[in-house]
DNA sequence: CTATATACTTGTATTATACAAGCTGCGCAT
DNA sequence: ATGCGCAGCTTGTATAATACAAGTATATAG
């Protein structure tokens, strides 16, 4: 009996996402963790943003992100900047240390990734990026 | 700036990763968590299996894996069978009703992801099966 | 001016995981 | 045969990421 690809591919994920939580938890590549990460990769890459706005890019809870950008704030990775408009708002934008530890991460993750996509040629590579990034737009749409 | 595909990857991991762990841990689609669907899926398609016998196929702590075995038994997916040959050692069969929930899961699962690869044609899903069962694999063997 | 909505924070609970310590049974070396 | 280390499993404890709910302060609409 054939396994079609519907079938393989809800198999995997279920998989993936499994070894992924045990990972992204425990096992520390450089010295930011998933949500530092995240959240200094696009604001370096967006600009600065507020609260509300990242809690919305992520498709996670408010408190979630204020925790993780409280937790930014304390490491001197980012700094509040209040919106002249509105008293109740700000927004986060990257310090030189926040910026070098991106960069120090980013590099990090990249050789790390590098080894794990060691067997997969240039076209495998190319394939695999664009289906993810299609696969997470349509985790953002649908789920 | 381009960005190349391993920029892609690593960056279109980690959000999916993210997102993932919100999802598997907060929406429950079907009856099983997580866990219990991989784990019944396991021993349904390569039979009944002890605890360290699964905490090895899918890189988990043996703990994580007692606890989880003990919820499914807990209620009646699944019974131990003590080895013959090892006082301290079982392994896992499913009952009925662990059969039944795993095929019905299995079909809500199905739906979902039906839904969620709704904009892929056939030649993407392909793509992506057979990728992400290398991804997995790779994960497994470098992470 | 008051009522409601918005941006954010904080308190609390849940879940999945790991690591470490413990129990019991196995098997080998003496 | 027996005692000691090893293997399979369970249980205790800690941690991390998340959600939901309640609270505070500001903004805005009527």
């Amino acid at each position: 009996m054939e396994r079609s690809p519907l079938e393989a591919i809800e198999l995997e994920m279920t998989i993936l996402s499994r070894r992924l939580t045990s990972i992204s938890t425990y096992k520390k590549y450089g010295i930011l963790d998933h949500s530092a990460y995240l959240l200094l990769h696009q604001i370096a890459s967006n600009g600065s943003a507020g609260v509300k706005a990242l809690a919305d890019e992520f498709h996670l809870d408010i408190s979630t992100i204020s925790r993780q950008a409280s937790a930014l704030e304390q490491k001197g990775y980012v700094f509040r900047v209040p919106d002249p408009q509105d008293g109740r708002a700000y927004t986060l934008q990257m310090t030189e240390l926040g910026a070098e530890a991106l960069k120090s991460d980013t590099e990090v993750r990249r050789d790390k990734f590098a080894q794990l996509l060691q067997d997969f040629n240039e076209a495998e590579r190319e394939q695999l990026g664009r289906l993810l990034q299609k696969l997470n737009d349509a985790v953002f749409r649908v789920m």
